[in-house]
DNA sequence: TTCTAAGTTTAGAATTAGTCTCTCTTGCAT
DNA sequence: ATGCAAGAGAGACTAATTCTAAACTTAGAA
């Protein structure tokens, strides 16, 4: 993508085509890697004289924000403990960022067989959403709390 | 699970049970929730007169390399950047650490329909391996770039 | 018992990822 | 020219995690 059409791209949505944003759009949206905000800062610094990482962050949140650009919390630095090590798949409630176990049996996928050059080690369905009814979902809570049938 | 099964469970892996580490073995082994870390420290902190926080990173680190635990990044703080805004599953190469995109009509996953009380605004599967025949890719990667056929 | 080596825990320093705050600059509209 | 308002920058701050080095505990051996 040529930085006419990454400068179209930021107009359409009112995003200012400043010098950093151009460049660090054209960075990550002509990529199919999956840089980190380090990794984009560091590239950027490259074709730009000075730009902060403050600067790179928020831009990368801007694009993000405005729907060009995706964030994964897949590898990285912070994580949560699951006791049960058996394979499952899992919810992530938007709302509250709560995970939820999802049993093994209850989705299947399909299609694994074909990928190209990978061995495998194992898979999990991510599904994101809000729970429905939260209200009934809190009193089931209250109840196995306080021990009420 | 009662203190005696965890410490049958330690001993099993000749892992040695002390205090502290049947206290958060039985917090994190006894909860279907997906406590942090920090979590499970303020919890260890009620029941233990003291525990530094470097002991629940190393038991929750070494029940996992024991497989008694798994870890998840799927939330909290540290991501990757995706300029493919678009649905598309993912492959963790686990020596790599690299994310790389698998077509969303690659798999197909089912099941979801049946998944109670939960509006669902997307779903992935990430699936963790490693890659076969890295000179293979290491050569049709080069010839990519140069625009080779 | 007492000693000792190995294993474990600790507080705090260091590191890494990310956000926040405040200041400085720049591109216009008056 | 003057004055905003939006944007960008530096650096302080926070949070998650690991590292370090000293202190403590334990299981055996003597
Ligand atoms: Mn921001
Ligand atoms: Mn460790
Ligand atoms: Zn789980
Ligand atoms: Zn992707």
């Amino acid at each position: 993508m040529d930085r006419q059409e990454i400068i179209e791209l930021l107009n359409l949505r009112g995003i200012q085509p400043s010098a950093q944003r151009v460049a660090i759009a054209q960075l990550v949206l002509g990529t199919d890697e999956h840089p980190t905000a380090e990794q984009v800062w560091q590239k950027a610094s490259e074709s730009l004289p000075v730009v902060s990482r403050a600067t790179v962050y928020n831009t990368l949140n801007l694009l993000t924000e405005n729907g060009l650009l995706r964030r994964h919390a897949l590898k990285g630095v912070s994580s949560v403990f699951d006791g049960n090590p058996e394979a499952h798949h899992h919810f992530v409630d938007e709302e509250t960022g709560e995970l939820r176990d999802i049993p093994w049996d209850a989705l299947e996928v399909s299609g694994l067989e074909t990928l190209p050059d990978s061995e495998i080690t194992g898979y999990m369905v991510v599904v994101r959403g809000r729970r429905r009814n939260p209200t009934t979902d809190k009193i089931a809570q209250r109840s196995r709390k306080e021990g009420a049938t």
